[in-house]
DNA sequence: ATAGGGTTAG
């Protein structure tokens, strides 16, 4: 940065009519009409009130023809004025051509800076400051923290204390702040703990450093026993919720947020609408979008990508591109998402025309992009195309495959049957397989009975350490679906002797726009006792249509009573269960499962579609 | 005479 040495270049004489004005303004000048100098309060209203680069260089010019450029406040206004216009250079030189800038005009100048996340340069002036002899203040240190990076901040935390600023609230929060994204939690507990008085945006600094730090709890503790909550603090609380896979507390809370009538802004929406999408809600997701449409909220590229990540995730595909189309100046992130949106639903034709029709929009594809495009590729089925499409992610876009493209690739191989193919591509692979890769290519096994390969990737994974309940169950499913029975005891045996527990299954349901959900074996929901009367009807009508039970071969427990057996029900029964008792006939039931979306049509009393635990798609 | 500066979400 060149601010360093302009600012140590001779100052230009007041009076100095020859001083140049930046480039630009040299035009400006000669469009003013004004030949006597306004007082100065009226050229600070004046500045205060334009809205436009042009109208401020007019002013700037004035100024300078009329000897004001020297004038403190003034320049101190114009400073602000093309800051907050986003021209910053023009602040920089116009700090510089400043002579002895006040410690107002530094804090200015540091916090321009800093609001533009140029920490570098913010703390440069700061320095500037110091070796200019000008004392920094309260104001001053919380302007230089804000975006600070955890190094220097510590060091400005030094200051701060050697100033005796740290106990002030503003400085403490900024703190507060650097210690929170730099991670040291502890540190930004302890300040907030010995904090003289807690103001709304300290508490509010401390709930977003636990919510990102996945302590969603503590974080919900401290927003319960707050007196005021504004927007901003109801927002980190439903956001922590959104980011650590608690998509339904974030639904409830919004709600909350409604009854006591908080108005949601564009950041809230954000969230929520990403709960929505993680949790299926579809009711609730269109709720959202007509309170946009009814609040005459704009639908940026911003909200509108995440009404398209909403829809898709839904299953409502249609609904997402009559939002894509609607969206003006769409970014990449806009057609990643609705790239994503038909690769996740199968619809890999209309992905890659979407993807075709990227360059001429002159939008580049990301790595995001090709997550979309590979899986789209698989759904179809184009070994092909996804194998060119792999290749020219790095060679003609220069995007280096990670995991997840991997993934995409072993996920295409195997599904066509490829197994070989997918076991080679993982072997060769740079970046350490994750337990996705190995859950799909195990799934492959059993799809296609391929039992040594099967074996020899476990054998493998056992011996690495990398089993977790999935490989043992996988493994099992291969010998179960060969007829293997020695194979499905011996695994039985292996998980007894390594304990490994099977991971609960999670389903949900919408009713009247409140989501419910359910474990496996499940009571805690207050309608238990219907539910499972429901259950047993259920069954009964299972047994008239010729149903037995498939018996999960390798999770059965021998030594469970028959009592505690029939407990152990899947949870999309027994969110099924709750879907019939709680709507009219014939409603169409939708069901997440571990984030899939479900949909069944009942018509009559139980539909063939339902096979024992397993559930087809309509 | 007086005027002007700061912390939390995305």
């Amino acid at each position: 940065m060149s601010s360093t040495i302009l600012f140590t270049t001779p100052p230009i004489a007041t009076t100095n009519r020859s001083s140049l004005p930046p480039p630009s303004l040299a035009a400006a000048t000669t469009t003013t009409k004004r030949h006597h100098p306004l007082p100065p309060d009226t050229l600070t209203l004046l500045i205060d009130k334009s809205k436009s680069v042009s109208q401020l260089l007019q002013i700037h010019a004035s100024l300078i023809r009329h000897s004001l450029d020297q004038h403190p406040i003034l320049n101190f206004k114009l400073q602000r004025s093309y800051s907050s216009l986003g021209l910053l250079n023009y602040s920089v030189l116009l700090f510089n051509r400043t002579h002895n800038p006040s410690v107002y005009f530094y804090t200015a100048i540091i916090h321009s800076h800093a609001v533009n996340s140029l920490h570098e340069q913010a703390l440069e002036f700061y320095i500037q400051m110091l070796t200019h002899g000008v004392e920094p203040n309260e104001f001053t240190l919380s302007a230089v923290l804000k975006s600070c990076p955890l190094t220097p901040g510590q060091a400005l935390h030094s200051q701060a204390v050697k100033f005796g600023f740290d106990s002030n609230t503003y400085v403490r929060t900024a703190l507060l702040d650097v210690y929170a994204r730099g991670g040291d939690v502890l540190s930004a507990q302890q300040l907030f703990d010995t904090m003289p008085e807690k103001s709304l945006v300290s508490l509010t600094a401390m709930i977003t450093c636990y919510a990102k730090h996945g302590n969603v709890d503590s974080a919900r503790l401290l927003f319960d026993g707050m007196v005021e909550r504004d927007v901003v603090c109801w927002n980190v609380m439903i956001h922590g919720y959104t980011q650590h896979g608690r998509p339904n507390e974030a639904l409830v809370l919004f709600r909350k947020m409604l009854t006591v009538k908080v108005k949601p802004n564009e950041v809230t929406l954000l969230s929520v609408l990403s709960a929505c999408g993680q949790l299926g809600a579809l009711e609730s997701g269109k709720w959202v979008h007509s309170y946009i449409e009814n609040n005459r909220i704009q639908v940026n590229v911003h909200l509108g990508t995440a009404l398209i990540d909403m829809y898709s995730k839904c299953g409502s595909l249609d609904d997402a591109r009559l939002v894509f189309d609607q969206i003006k100046d769409k970014d990449v992130v806009a057609w990643n998402s609705m790239i994503a949106g038909y690769a996740m639903h199968g619809f890999g034709q209309d992905a890659l025309q979407l993807f075709n029709n990227m360059s001429p929009m002159r939008l580049h594809p990301t790595d995001i992009t090709f997550i979309g495009i590979l899986s789209a590729c698989a759904n179809a089925g184009l070994i092909s195309e996804g194998w060119s499409f792999f290749h020219s992610m790095k060679d003609e876009y220069g995007i280096e495959p990670k995991i997840e493209h991997y993934g995409c690739m072993v996920n295409l191989l195997s599904r066509a049957g490829h197994l070989e193919e997918a076991y080679e591509l993982v072997k060769k692979m740079k970046i350490d397989p994750d337990p996705v890769i190995w859950g799909t290519l195990l799934g492959a096994c059993r799809l296609y009975g391929n039992i040594a390969l099967g074996e020899e990737i476990v054998e493998f994974l056992v011996s690495q350490n990398l089993a977790n309940s999935g490989t043992y169950i996988l493994l099992s499913n291969i010998y179960a679906a060969a007829g293997n029975w020695d194979g499905v005891a011996r695994v039985r045996s292996m998980m007894i002797d390594n304990g490994v527990q099977k991971e609960p299954g999670c389903s949900s349901i919408e009713v009247n726009n409140k989501v419910h959900e359910f474990l496996a074996g499940d009571l805690k929901h207050p309608k238990s006792n219907e539910i499972y009367m429901m259950l047993e009807e259920i069954n009964g009508w299972l047994k008239a249509y010729g149903y037995t039970p498939q018996m999960d071969t390798v999770l059965q427990d021998i030594g469970h009573s028959e009592k505690q057996r029939s407990l152990e029900v899947h949870s999309e029964k027994l969110a099924i269960a709750f879907g019939l008792i709680s709507t009219q006939p014939e409603t169409t039931i939708k069901i997440v499962k571990n984030l899939r979306v479900l949909q069944f049509a009942f018509t009559s009393p139980i539909h063939p579609m339902y096979m024992g635990g397993e559930f087809q798609e309509i």
